[in-house]
DNA sequence: GCTTGACTTTGCCGTTACGTCAAACTGCAC
DNA sequence: GTGCAGTTTGACGTAACGGCAAAGTCAAGC
């Protein structure tokens, strides 16, 4: 029998920390004096203590650790769980070397610019929503703008009163193509609940805008003529991150004014971007 | 100027989070309302905020964004704090790809034998210490218990009174030697500060026992000759983990009572271990 | 038997970066 | 005026402990 001071030595572990395992009930001493309070620890829960810190050392936390030790789980259940715990580490492991792949940038950055550039980048998930919009090949943004026009007319009468909504403009074609540009317009709807019946013949369709996983975004005000400024913005990121494009662009209309003061719009330029490089590191852990 | 609701969603941060942001003044409102408290928020704010979130992104913790941000640092001290970030990255990078290991190595033990077993080896550091010590080739470790009260006798002499120390033994010669046991008995001093003089001429001399990073540890109760036992669990649990033994053992005497009552020993097995994958991984990183 | 010092007890606060209510107040449309 | 969505502050909860303080306990020395 030890006290909580001498088991704590042995164990390499603060005394705090038995009175704090003692108070959950993860780990009770063998014997506690109803008198004094004292704990008192037997050599035989050195060994319990061993499994709940390697238990721990494994990641999982300390309710998951109590089902391990108190047999509520067989061994095909434990074995899931560690499969599950597998599956996170890998995922961590991946967002830390991404971590350290942008680390390793803004060094590199510094050290040429002197500076943060590219620092108003962010990137994020997209979810998936669905996606009321026309889909057109016109031959100039400026005439794409009258989309704007016809996509209302036609989605109204499809959205109930109240419905919030988000317009969103999709540019299919590749960035710097001739004069053709195949781009789509429609309103995303925030409600997933909401029905709505949109015939077969209508103009509009309505769809599934995709999740993308990491979408690198960028805020900018006024004019889409200013939008090359964003566009270089991104570009410079991508460069410096060894990330590439990963499918189409869309701009994301915050806060959108009426058509003749779109000096005043808030448009987010969201591109979906794929790593190059995290892919060979990851497949290092998936083949084990 | 947006209301904290409108901001929160183009910049798809949650309220509540601006609000705490300007609660710690990390990220204050452009205006307040004096008179109802209500915050708004410019669209340049987006810029601010968006730098906020690449820098949390790259694993900076909010006082440190504060600090960049406000300009308390330069562009070499960011240089600096961005290095720190990276050496972080790389050591919970190498931790993750370890406890991966772990995981599947227990996933592995579950499928083939049903049970975890070697649960209750447990790794971990080892400090560095002061060591008074006499090392001796002895020919069986029988024999060597005698050491210990010729280290008594002769060590007593260097230790003040209260000074706290511990018996350790240390297993030079490889495991499984004929009957050339090369064996180190000393006391190690806990307290740093303490000053302790050898003379030259001393039978015991006193020494630095060196830091051991990664220790593969078993407590075990009673005589020695039980620690075959002790010896197969590490043995199956290097096996199974894929480490490799790094140096020689050590027995560490947690609760020595007198010699004649061995058997309620308590003593700690440590032997040094080496990752032999986990280099090739690191390496994956350091070379950048 | 008494003192002293080392040890132990409980309890409360602090950590990080927020999420989750709850009660009261405000803004805006009808 | 009224309803309702939005906003305010405030308090509490999270995970896994570390630190500190006041009070009680143990064992050894005198």
């Amino acid at each position: 029998m030890f006290r909580i001071g001498d088991f704590s030595r042995i164990a390499r572990v603060s005394a705090r920390l038995l009175r704090f395992y003692d108070e959950i009930g993860l780990f009770t001493p063998a014997h506690a004096d109803p008198q004094t309070g004292y704990r008192y620890y037997t050599v035989t829960q050195l060994a319990q203590l061993n499994r709940i810190l390697v238990l721990k050392d494994l990641g999982f936390n300390l309710d998951q650790v109590r089902d391990v030790l108190s047999s509520n789980v067989g061994t095909a259940e434990l074995r899931n769980m560690l499969l599950l715990r597998r599956n996170d580490v890998e995922l961590t492991l991946a967002a830390e070397s991404h971590r350290l792949r942008h680390i390793e940038t803004r060094i590199a950055q510094l050290e040429s610019d002197g500076a943060l550039s590219a620092e108003d980048v962010v990137v994020r998930a997209e979810p998936a929503r669905r996606f009321l919009s026309l889909r057109r090949t016109v031959p100039s943004f400026s005439a794409g703008r009258k989309l704007i026009v016809e996509l209302r007319n036609h989605a109204q009468q499809f959205l109930p009163k109240r419905c919030p909504h988000t317009l969103i403009v999709i540019a299919h074609s590749p960035q710097f193509e001739q004069d053709e540009l195949d781009v789509e317009f429609g309103y995303a709807i925030d409600d997933d609940e909401l029905k709505i019946n949109v015939p077969a013949g209508a103009i509009v369709e309505l769809r599934e805008l995709e999740a993308i996983e990491r979408m690198a975004v960028c805020v900018r005000v006024g004019l889409p003529e200013d939008a090359h400024l964003v566009t270089a913005k991104i570009g410079r990121f991508l460069e410096a991150s060894g990330d590439i494009l990963a499918g189409p662009s869309r701009e994301l209309f915050l806060q959108a004014p009426d058509l003749d003061r779109m000096h005043e719009a808030v448009i987010e330029m969201q591109f979906p971007v794929r790593s190059h490089a995290s892919d060979e590191i990851l497949s290092q852990y998936e083949s084990r």
